[in-house]
DNA sequence: GACGGTCTCTGGTCTGACCATAAGTCCAAG
DNA sequence: CTTGGACTTATGGTCAGACCAGAGACCGTC
């Protein structure tokens, strides 16, 4: 059965945003940086002024911009103070990079254990069947589509629906961070096969309900991406 | 020295959105419901489309609403799609409490044992004053102040910003929720005297820098909310 | 040098228009 | 009768242009 997804045309301000959220990401644009005049914006984007507005009225209200009258629109120093955090991860700096991980290690540790106690056979089955496709296939974008894929399923599993979001939303910034990185270790034969060991140990463990074994072998995963990380010094995130 | 906070002057789509948000925490607005039209909104508004529409915009972009061209506004269906996914916090349905929960005592148990690690004597101290007062005072709202601050402070302590910005979002949510139980446990004097006492015992493990005893002293507390939401089953969250 | 007006820039708001499209309405041709 | 097409009306999406308030720079007058 081939799902279809429905056609969404996407509208200006939605690009505007990615634009921005993106310009972000890559660190072209940092904390305090002033973003041009609503009026220029205008003329470089080719869109209309209303238009824009919804695009910077939409970052504000996410925490990620912030427009003082009369003086300009500013990237957000201060994203703590914001009603909606989750653009923090979007303002990455200094700590950020230890922040980060140690909260996503706590939710997949936590999604691991409560997934040991909730997936019934099937679905644990479909974790396998990830990890196995994962060890064939020689495709590293392939494999990396696997290795998300898995996460989410483990998510899902785990019943708890804000989880599954906060990872789906730091899964998000992972993308754009470490994609090419996430290549570098799949390449390396040695830390593909370490990688599918511990999927597959994770797997075994949901699917024998054992709770603890399953959050012991993702704090097995993170010390293998601890490592890969101090191989590759240059990696972010 | 006393703070003052810069003059702000809300704008009108913050308002529009604040509106939103209130009728969807207060569940009058359910997943699925229809919005009305933008101009007929209009009208009721008093305000202009333009003004309407940065509203709507911010609206989806946080994944609170959906628009369907040609054929209207709603409250989204599935939040988990969303690339903010915060707004699942909005969004309560039936497992919500319990997700809620769960993911709040996860983060809650992280920051106190972090804050044991990281916050220094004059910290730990703030804490300590932040019971003291808790315990002094008979204002009941007061008390609640001071409890939300005590837990403010502690997840500053953990040094973990994300830490903190999710806390502060889950704050928000149990503000709308549940500000009225909380009154409830406070009045009663058996109840407030161990969550001082609680509270005591956490502020004591972080300035001895004993991690596990903060943890621990952690859950004591959330054992108490549980016990607490169990005599009071109209208990929301 | 000090005062005060003016000019320009900023964001905040509003008005009114146009578009594409879907759904319903109605009428005429078959 | 049914059927097909035209028309109307609703929707959201976009745009152009206008006005406001306020802050700062500029400049002339006193």
């Amino acid at each position: 059965m081939v799902e279809f997804a429905p056609i969404r045309s996407e509208r200006v301000y939605e690009k505007v945003v990615a634009q921005v959220q993106s310009l972000i990401l890559d660190g072209q644009l940092k904390r305090g940086d002033r973003l041009p005049s609503e009026r220029h914006m205008v003329d470089q984007l080719g869109i209309s002024r209303a238009s824009l507005r919804e695009a910077y009225s939409a970052l504000e209200l996410i925490g990620l911009i912030e427009t003082r009258p009369r003086d300009g629109t500013f990237i957000k120093e201060e994203a703590g103070s914001s009603l909606h955090p989750l653009a923090l991860f979007f303002l990455a700096d200094d700590n950020f990079e230890e922040d980060f991980l140690e909260l996503r290690r706590l939710l997949e540790l936590q999604v691991a254990g409560l997934a040991a106690q909730k997936m019934d056979a099937q679905a644990a089955a479909s974790l396998h069947s990830c990890v196995q496709r994962m060890a064939e296939t020689i495709d590293d974008r392939m494999s990396i589509e696997l290795d998300k894929e898995f996460h989410r399923r483990l998510a899902k599993g785990s019943g708890n629906r804000m989880l599954v979001s906060l990872l789906d939303a730091i899964a998000h910034v992972v993308d754009h961070h470490i994609e090419a990185n996430r290549v570098h270790w799949f390449q390396q034969p040695e830390h593909r096969r370490r990688l599918v060991d511990i999927h597959t140990h994770v797997a075994d463990a949901v699917a024998a309900a054992d709770s603890e074994g399953a959050r012991r072998w993702m704090e097995e995963h993170f010390g293998l991406v601890d490592e890969m990380r101090r191989l590759h010094q240059e990696v972010k995130v």
